[in-house]
DNA sequence: GACGTCTGTAAAGCTATACTTGACAGCCCA
DNA sequence: TGGGCTGTCAAGTATAGCTTTACAGACGTC
């Protein structure tokens, strides 16, 4: 019989990818981020907000990402997913007690 | 040996959530869209637009539906996704070539 | 007919995100 | 001295995600 990991709630929020792009990709690519932002054809400072992981990875971004290190796009953007719905939940914690529950479909 | 599909491109962009919702979700649940709506704690119209298809489904509107049909919010936020990853993916199809490909790391 | 509740839609307004360009200071290296 | 790097700030634009107010049409019921 197969094993399935219990998907319980995290304490601490999922990695922002811009730390993922900082600290494995962009080093394994030997690329400063200069040299990055030109290739992906961004600004220097928009990959640099991302990278200090203030600002988020947009569906567009991660096409460009997915192309950039021929991993796909949706890796970049599962990442933020759930970075932000993290956050969302944080956000709604106390609301979203007042939101009923239906039996699921 | 184990099969696996692959996954090509796709010719049409995946459904958005909207449409579940409208078509699925909320009829299964034998609720009206301005009951729906003063459940989640959301206006009608915002709703309104999600079922049109109009808006996205945010994170914070994700976790909302998530609680609301004990489906989880990833679930949403994942149907969001993939519609945006395909309109991005359409949007940039041209300006991508231009983006080199590095080695898969 | 009048009431209440639903629906679709539009408009104004607010805050925040996703980008751009330009600019400045500081660093290291040749 | 000059080059390219980095971090950061500021201004500007466009769009998203939300709210409230409002109006019109449909439907059921008393």
């Amino acid at each position: 019989m197969a094993e399935y990991a219990v998907r319980r709630p995290l304490k601490r929020a999922p990695s922002h990818p811009g730390a993922i792009l900082r600290e494995d990709t962009l080093p394994a690519l030997g690329l400063s981020v200069s040299e990055a932002a030109r290739q992906l054809r961004v600004s220097r400072q928009m990959l640099h907000s991302i990278l200090a992981e203030r600002s988020a990875v947009s569906p567009e971004m991660a096409v460009r990402l997915g192309r950039f290190c021929g991993n796909g796009a949706a890796f970049w953007l599962r990442l933020q997913g759930a970075h932000d719905l993290w956050g969302a939940e944080e956000k709604l914690r106390t609301e979203l007690e007042k939101i009923p529950e239906h039996p699921a479909a």
